[in-house]
DNA sequence: TATGAATGAGGGTTCATTCAT
DNA sequence: CATGAATGAACCCTCATTCAT
């Protein structure tokens, strides 16, 4: 169990450790430039810069501006995914109101990626493709939480309560970057919302 | 009363015709490249050619890239305003539901421009301070109907709620984009979510 | 000896008149803004603008921005010609140090157009061609009168004089911007030296 | 000691060495394309094409066009200061006369970025301030040598002649551009000028 | 003939991307 | 494989000049 410079076998290891790290500091440093600047403001340059990257490095990983925004994107997509997931396990005797609080509160957790997805979404960034990806799953979560959590829920009006739901997110998001002054009243009334869009939905279908 | 080509009056009225038709030419390609490709990415140079407008012309018109914005939002804005008038005057008489519909209906109208105005709004499109006078406006307008709709509403209940409103119309935008296949559901879907919310104010203000 | 605009043959002489005033304005404007702004950094558009001339006007009477500037140029000699042939009849009995003098004074008295004629002959404004008519007239008539100042003067020297002292009255000009708090002494200083050069020619060729 | 490629501080050097050649190239043909067509006129692209750096290079290099004309002055400043200060120490033990050839000859020597640093100076090149340091630092050397040459100076003499010998030194610059034919009686004739000033400061302070 | 809107070449500058070291 | 200097297409904007009215 030499651990020798020499071993061939062992050696890339630590590079392959190395390369992860690398990584995981541009992505970090992706989402901060892009979050500020948006996306076509933001530079390869500073994003390598951020993450203590050399600009040729960070070309090896991702070999193009947009190929980083969609790494970016998917992996914004992965945390959602992931807690969509916990969350589903989650609904089993949960209320609605319940469920309805843990969908915000979840977007509210993504805040570090929450405007720079938006952002990336919106302006144009990821190609196209990556972000239908995205949001097919994304829909695909949602529904099947609101499957799990109203029971009687057609898969079709899961799909089209998904989409709206999802646009309701999307204002929680937006809403949290109000003026502290309004913004708890806001967030408020949002929560209220979307318990009530759940709520009637299942007294709709579960009544 | 003679209309004679010498006639001074007459003679730039041609001309200023002409501006008014390059101005609008450029203000709808404007609104296009825009709306297509994102404040940052929209060039200068292809909204020129998509009004058929030499570049310098351009240039004559809008004296820069943010001024150009600062236009369209501006005449978004105006729409809006315009529509929110409208609106405010048909509110009496109306059920909450409809004043609801209204809101959607009115969004919808706005189509041509809607996409562009949110890219500019969400992208460091326009200048800050004719972003925000655009979302006071907008919100003020919208929670002035409230206000008219749901008699009893406290004035501070009105603008949380012109915000969550807004929001929403917004998705309604938003939705209005996706394939036609699952449209029409989605659009019946946040039409109802409007009247529900819309409605809920005026029973916890009203009753 | 009617006035009546309907007279064909009079009615060219106010055009003239005017065109005459127009051209008088432009100079006076090109002069200004060429002072201010540097050949380069003029634009046409603020020379007509200043002159109270349509853009176009100004064409018709210089087709060139260059084709200005040699006109201005061109005044510019005239004046300096005008106060050589001036100072060359004034000569005949005046002492060398007053002759010195006259060329400072005649120098200072140019200011209105100096630094600008200075900063199209630097610049690069004018064609060469006019450049270099002017630099001859220049220096023929400043050779004239030292010729004149002093008798025995070789004509070779006279020219070589002349080139050395209208690079001193050059330096005149510029220290007519210096800081005022400095600046009387300084012209008092070249002053002096302008009168040391043409005595001490004049002890050369005389004595 | 081996000097293997591995060697990290050997491995930067021959980028080093690239670097200062790149900016040794741009600033050569900065100071030929700035004097040939002055501040205003010269571009970067010609300078990068003239130097054979593509444009992005140059950028990276001199950030500005402004930046890269400054650099060109400080460079300039740089050889005149050295030129003055050897000459302050050569000043003992010199005749007057000697020293005012001195000061011609720098001139003469400064040849190649001469006329390049008056187009900067003249117009609208290089920022104010530095603009203004250089013309400090010019004159305090010549002040500082004057007052070497001649002992009993005073120092508020001694700064307005600096002003009025450095406007002569100006003129042997345009003198040393003149036709050959006259160029040799025209240098004499100047470095007989600027020796009479010299001369003549002296008797008047020293005798 | 006078006017000024229209034109488009060209200028300074940025930044995604490549490749020699 | 890491590095970062080098590249050049493309951007926003200006202004001399033209020409339809």
């Amino acid at each position: 169990m030499s651990t020798s410079s020499t071993d061939p076998a062992r050696a890339t290891e630590p590079k392959r450790e190395r390369g992860r790290l690398r990584v995981a500091a541009i992505m970090t440093a992706g989402v901060e430039v892009f979050s500020e600047k948006g996306y076509d403001a933001a530079t390869m340059t500073e994003i390598a810069a951020r993450s203590g990257t050399a600009i040729g490095s960070l070309y090896r990983f991702f070999p193009t501006k947009e190929a980083l925004a969609d790494a970016l994107l998917l992996q914004y997509a992965q945390h959602v995914k992931n807690g969509l997931t916990e969350l589903k396990q989650q609904v089993p005797g949960m209320t609605l109101e319940r469920v309805a609080d843990a969908f915000v509160d979840m977007m509210l957790l993504l805040r570090s990626q929450r405007s720079f997805a938006i952002a990336l979404m919106d302006a144009r960034g990821g190609s196209a493709d990556e972000r239908k990806r995205f949001r097919k799953v994304m829909r695909g979560g949602v529904a099947d939480i609101l499957c799990e959590a109203i029971p009687a829920l057609p898969a079709a009006k899961a799909k089209v309560m998904s989409v709206v739901l999802i646009h309701m997110l999307k204002a929680v998001v937006g809403i949290a970057d109000e003026e502290s002054s309004v913004r708890v009243a806001l967030l408020a009334e949002m929560r209220q919302l979307v318990r009530m869009y759940l709520v009637s939905a299942g007294q709709q279908s579960g009544g």
